[in-house]
DNA sequence: CGTATGATTGAGGACTTTCAAGCCAAGTGG
DNA sequence: CCACTTGGCTTGAAAGTCCTCAATCATACG
């Protein structure tokens, strides 16, 4: 039997719950029968804007979510990023009117899951309550990292971190092969989420593919040097509470010899 | 009748779980019997390690307490500062193993509540599992805003942002008067919260203080314009979910003429 | 094949850091 | 009561990182 692609992203929704909660099985049959159609939204598309009021929370099924804010000036902060299978909003059940805009950062595959239907089941599950909850802690916590990596490291040891980041979260979602993984973002939108201008990302990845740490190149980013760059990036994968074993894609954990 | 120091703390964290979400009567009377005596910490002392296995969360009872993280220069990004009546580590319900150490940064009271009888709390009473999990977002989105402060703005306007901000919460427990405040930080730890050196926080302080924003002598900070301070930050309190009327406090919303 | 979006590179300037020294207020001990 | 110490604040000069402006290049697409 085929599975539909919401039934894709509930089961990676799940999956993740699982690995960071204990879920009973009445309460993964729950989380599997979540109601919400799946709608496309394109690129660069604003889909929730600052103070909206919301009665959903969005799962991606396909594509790269952003949440960010904006200044007066126009620029923008990135202040996460969403794969497939994030429930980007799930904090929207507690804070209803939009704290942040949300950005389809390319053409991007989402499931209105409502709110209504959320709580039906927090209340019912105790189990569901927590890792609701408990995920959206974790959510705290990578975006508590991205101020550490934005406050305190250079521009090439914060692109080498994110890189490390999604690609631990894009493993999770069996998406990272040999080292590579979907990383459909412009430079321009790293410079977003970084705190820097696309030029100086620019010249730090350029770096970065130099020391031969890593390849970037039409939406997808290749780590060559595992070791390295989690070296460079001072990354320690704990705070994502996922599982993950580098050597399981094809990214043996010993630095090459330059 | 006079009331210790742990009955104060307890009203001002009930009375901000209030502002923010719906308490009934037992539920308030639930969180004013909250049991842990008082503990001091001394300055600088870091009262939380990483990775340690809490069974308690800390209640600030006096003094500035920072989350913060470290890197392996040794240098650190604080991020997030906690005044009286703030349960520092709530997240530490969902996350036992702390994903941050947290530090005293000034003499410090603190009151340790045990995890058992917080859960115990949370599972007899809806309203306030509803409200000790938005607080937890709640604290996600102070955390994502000092990003957006970090990542854009420069060292005037992340201190002009950080001084709204704090200005605001210490409103919330009454410590706001004519303007004024007691924010314990040396320029050291400020400059470590807004991902700056000592020496640009410095200058930055003496930038807003020539420009008559701002006043900040041994241990207290003075916000002279508030408009004027607002406009340079781009401040918005709304991510705060507190209420704040600043001519209630001496801060009269007009801009001087300078 | 022209257009558009994103990547790349150069040059100059702005903001921030580093290193270093001096200052000031508060606390300590003789 | 006063030298002495200490932690934190202040300032200067030089260097470094990152930004701005601008132009060129590459790739995809209608």
């Amino acid at each position: 039997m085929e599975i539909g692609p919401r039934q894709a992203a509930l089961r990676l929704f799940l999956l993740r719950l699982e690995v960071r909660s204990q879920i009973s099985a009445s309460e993964r049959e729950a989380v599997l029968s979540l109601s919400g159609q799946p709608q496309k939204v394109v690129a660069h598309h604003d889909f929730v804007r600052l103070g909206d009021e919301l009665e959903d929370a969005c799962l991606v099924v396909d594509g790269l979510v952003a949440r960010f804010a904006q200044l007066e000036d126009g620029s923008r902060q990135i202040v996460s990023l969403h794969v497939p299978g994030d429930m980007v909003d799930l904090y929207s059940l507690m804070l209803p009117r939009a704290p942040s805009p949300l950005q389809a950062l390319t053409n991007v595959t989402i499931i209105k899951v409502p709110h209504r239907i959320l709580r039906e089941l927090a209340f019912e599950h105790r189990g569901l309550s927590s890792a609701f909850w408990r995920d959206c802690v974790v959510d705290g916590a990578i975006v508590a990292q991205w101020l550490v990596n934005v406050g305190r490291r250079n521009a090439r040891g914060r692109i080498a971190h994110l890189l490390c980041e999604m690609a631990v979260r894009y493993a999770q979602i069996g998406a990272l092969a040999n080292g590579s993984f979907p990383l459909a973002i412009t430079q321009d939108q790293l410079g977003e989420a970084l705190g820097l201008t696309s030029v100086h990302v620019n010249r730090s990845i350029k770096t970065l593919r130099e020391e031969g740490l890593i390849q970037m190149i039409r939406g997808s980013a290749t780590i060559l040097d595992w070791a390295g760059l989690t070296s460079v990036a001072e990354f320690d994968p704990g705070y994502l509470h996922l599982p993950f074993a580098p050597e399981r894609h094809g990214m043996a954990n010993v630095r090459q010899v330059r």
